[in-house]
DNA sequence: GTTGATCTTATTTCTC
DNA sequence: GAGAAATAAGATCAAC
């Protein structure tokens, strides 16, 4: 749809862009702030002393491990169905 | 804090470092919704018909507008006070 | 260095630049070859009867693993240090 | 194949089963050795002086020509086969 | 001020 | 060919 130039869409559609990127503005504003929410937790735990390198390995891993998980249930579930069709 | 081994850790520096985990995992959690919910838009918006490179470019663009504009009224604003205007 | 305009350049920058190119296409070329290489395993491991979804999940898995454990392994190095220098 | 769960598979297919992993794993990890001697390349770039982001903007750019060489090429060759000259 | 680390975006690849 | 996943690229920010 609508290949034709900018100056040819619709008034509707533009207001539908209009819309759209309104829309994906506020969500990125709202992205940007809890990412500056977590920089604010890393700031406040070194303050308070912790390693906060070793803080960020400890979330890394943590969330690996849980990837690790989640693999290994889609994995068995594969075989199963492999298995079950064979 | 805690120049001691791990397992010498304090009761309360170990609870300070499971809320600080928790909540970390919990902004992060945030953010990940946050950033489906900008794919949505973009899939709902492709749905349309919308290109969502171009989409994407034109969001982009008026980051740097903005930040261009912000840039501006802070030399603007350095004028004004080093003139004692503000 | 060589702020200027390309056709300023010395000759022998110009040999340089010439050899670094063809060197990385060169690698790049490489590259390529190496991961039509690894299609053709899975091509043939099909051929064979392996079912390649659960093949790639084994070998994604395995990746996985590895990460993790080194990942817990730098995890340890660094509450050792954080440990011994405080 | 092997319609036996997997604690069923002969030891013939096991085996075959090992050195496909094995292989694999065999070239992504000279697949990876080679990702990273073009990011030494473009270190001693840097080092020497060049600008790696245009470094790279050329390599892309070579990289759609010759693509686009190769599509004229063929054009060509099949226009060739079209009138019985090749 | 440069390297290193992290995070985000973009492109490519794979799968269905 | 559309959607998802992997890889690569670029940008950003901190630390030395």
């Amino acid at each position: 749809m609508d290949d034709a130039p900018i100056e040819h869409l619709t008034e509707a559609t533009r207001e539908k862009l209009r819309q759209t990127v309104a829309k994906i503005e506020r969500l990125e504003e709202e992205k940007k702030e809890v990412a500056e929410q977590i920089k604010e937790v890393y700031s406040e735990a070194k303050a308070f002393g912790f390693d906060t390198k070793a803080l960020r390995q400890v979330v890394r891993l943590r969330k690996i491990e849980k990837a690790d998980r989640e693999e290994q249930e889609m994995v068995l579930e594969t075989y199963l169905i492999a298995l079950g069709e064979a």
